[in-house]
RNA sequence: GGCGCAUUGGUGUAGUUGGUUAACACGCUGCCCUCUCAAGGCAGAGAUCACGGGUUCGAGUCCCGUAUGCGCUACCA
């Protein structure tokens, strides 16, 4: 049978990196056994779905090349469905009308206030199957109904027994009856919830195997007495490891920010195959190469020189997925609210760099710089065509000291644009702590007019001699002259750049009082 | 409170029938390279494998307990 699995986010908000992981993975799984990914919007809660979010779903999984198979589905046009399952099981008995008055609950602690009345009902021993209408007989159940006394449709659990099912990631799991409420289907208002739509639309859409989030462990319970109700086969599950923040802290737009935002990593210049691979790695490993190929028996240490890198392509990431190597420990997405520099998880910004100056080719990476320079409006249409060697020449020069894509607009803009800022420190370091500067750059340009033919190594000679000839070290020339073009202090050869930046715009730029009239 | 799940350096992880100095990556420190900063090369610090018992000649690996964290315990998803 052909593996159909999904990925259901209720469009609530942002694509948490949490959902975004469970997504891949589902992906994965799908591509390595050549089954159909599916893409469920669970839209169920009117009040909270919004557009704005499925669109941003949508554009999250696009934005990190997860691409799904099949129309979208969206769960509140099933609600039809899901309304006929639950009168289907009350029908045939397996479930019943609960006229008892809704519960006003106040959204401000819910969570608190769910676990003070379980603390209650286990200190007076009680009775999850204790519900007065569990036994209604049905013709005043029927009266009560046509009369229009509003109710909920409760699933009758069985007073005795467990409910078992293998998951391939947290292994065998079992739970007695006795700790799973008569779970509601349907709302007094006649909306289906959560677990009633889960698995309607899950046999509906055909799931072979549910890879979601751990946190979803106990209510699979509920979910496999639902599809035994409903005489449905019962897929397989995987849970996955949640992913948490620093200090085994809840990882929550709310307390943390837009560091869980999926949408984040895009707008700070993340390279989407970087933190698809970084994603991957989290809650997942590759089995390293030694042990996989069998070359190291038990009790053998593996030879430190075979591990299988870290970095892999998305083929290699399919080839090596399985969901029997997924962890069971949470994962702590590690980063320093206060610390611009470590604004999000090492690792992922490491991996970005990684990416940005080798793991992609100049053709793979072309695009993203383009739509970066573009955004900042320092793209040029000729980088396109006459200057495109020249362009090659420059993106290859500086993206290896560069960390997210945004470091082509700001610490790359002097190569783009004539129009850019001199940084106060770079000045105060290079420039201002000799005014000799001031008088020897312009002669230094004067120097390099004269050269002939202008190249990296004609340019490198004649600041050489020209340092000689002045009397100064050629460190100091060379360093006055990166602050003087790039307006930085860092940045590669200043020789590479002077031939990047061509002889023109170099003695334009030595010749410029800038720096010094700031 | 009940039930469930987890626990290997700061972080991500390897460690496949229990077997010598617990491995790799990120981060950190130092050195080399050097016109700066990265990158790269080399070296190093950092883990009594949560804690306590038990089984065993031998336990990160098996068993029990404790602690901590997380999840579920909703007419939320």
């Amino acid at each position: 049978m052909t593996v159909r699995v999904r990925f259901a986010p209720s469009p609530t908000g942002y694509l948490h990196i949490g959902a975004a992981r469970s997504a891949l993975f589902n992906w994965l799984y799908a591509r390595k056994v050549g089954g159909k990914f599916l893409l469920r919007i669970e839209d169920t809660d009117l009040q909270r779905s919004t557009e704005e979010s499925t669109r941003s779903i949508i554009e999250g999984l696009e934005w990190i090349g997860l691409d799904y198979d099949e129309e979208i589905v969206f769960q509140s046009a099933n609600a039809p469905k899901h309304r006929a399952a639950a009168n289907r099981l009350l029908e045939e008995g397996k479930a019943y009308r609960d006229f008892t008055p809704k519960a006003q609950r106040d959204d401000a602690n819910v969570k608190q206030g769910i676990a003070e009345r379980a603390r209650a009902h286990a200190a007076e021993g009680f009775d999850q199957r204790s519900n007065p209408f569990r036994d209604l007989p049905a013709e005043e159940s029927n009266r009560r109904a046509a009369a229009g006394e509003p109710f909920a449709v409760r699933l009758k659990v069985p007073v005795e027994g467990v409910t078992k099912f293998d998951d391939i990631v947290y292994g065998p799991q079992e739970r007695s009856y006795a700790e799973i409420e008569d779970l509601v289907l349907l709302r007094s208002e006649g909306n289906p919830l959560y677990n009633l739509s889960v698995v309607v639309d899950d046999i509906d859409m055909g799931i072979t195997d549910v890879i979601r989030g751990q946190d979803h462990l106990t209510n699979t319970h509920k979910q496999v007495l639902l599809y035994q109700a409903l005489g449905a086969p019962i897929p397989r599950f995987a849970h996955l490891p949640l992913i948490l923040a620093p200090g085994q802290k809840k990882l929550s737009k709310r307390v943390h920010g837009k560091i869980v935002s999926l949408t984040t990593y895009r707008d700070e210049g993340f390279v989407p195959q970087a933190f698809r691979n970084f994603l991957a790695l989290l809650g997942w490993s590759p089995a390293s190469e030694p042990f996989a190929a069998g070359l190291v028996g038990p009790g053998e240490k593996a030879p430190v020189d075979e591990y299988v890198g870290e970095i892999m392509s998305k083929d290699e990431l399919i080839r090596n997925f399985s969901l029997e190597r997924v962890h069971r420990n949470p994962a702590i997405f590690n980063f320093e609210a206060n610390n611009p520099k470590r604004w999000t998880d090492d690792k992922a910004i490491w991996m970005n760099a990684e990416y940005i100056r080798t793991a992609l080719s100049f053709d793979e990476l072309l695009p993203m710089v383009k739509a970066e320079l573009k955004a900042n409006k320092l793209w040029r249409e000729e980088y396109d065509d006459d200057d495109r060697e020249w362009f090659r020449k420059a993106v290859e020069l500086i993206r290896h000291r560069f960390f997210t894509l945004k470091d082509f607009s700001s610490q790359g803009r002097a190569y783009f644009s004539d129009d850019f800022d001199f940084e106060e420190s770079a000045v105060n370091k290079n420039l201002r702590k000799e005014p000799r500067l001031k008088e020897l750059l312009p002669q230094l340009a004067t120097k390099l007019e004269s050269i002939e033919p202008f190249t990296m190594e004609t340019a490198e000679a004649g600041l050489r001699a020209f340092a000689d000839e002045a009397g100064v070290k050629a460190g100091l020339l060379i360093n006055a002259s990166r602050t003087m073009l790039t307006g930085q202090a860092v940045g590669p050869s200043m020789f590479e750049i002077f031939d990047i930046l061509g002889r023109e715009r170099s003695v334009t730029r030595l010749r410029s009082g800038v720096p010094w009239n700031q």
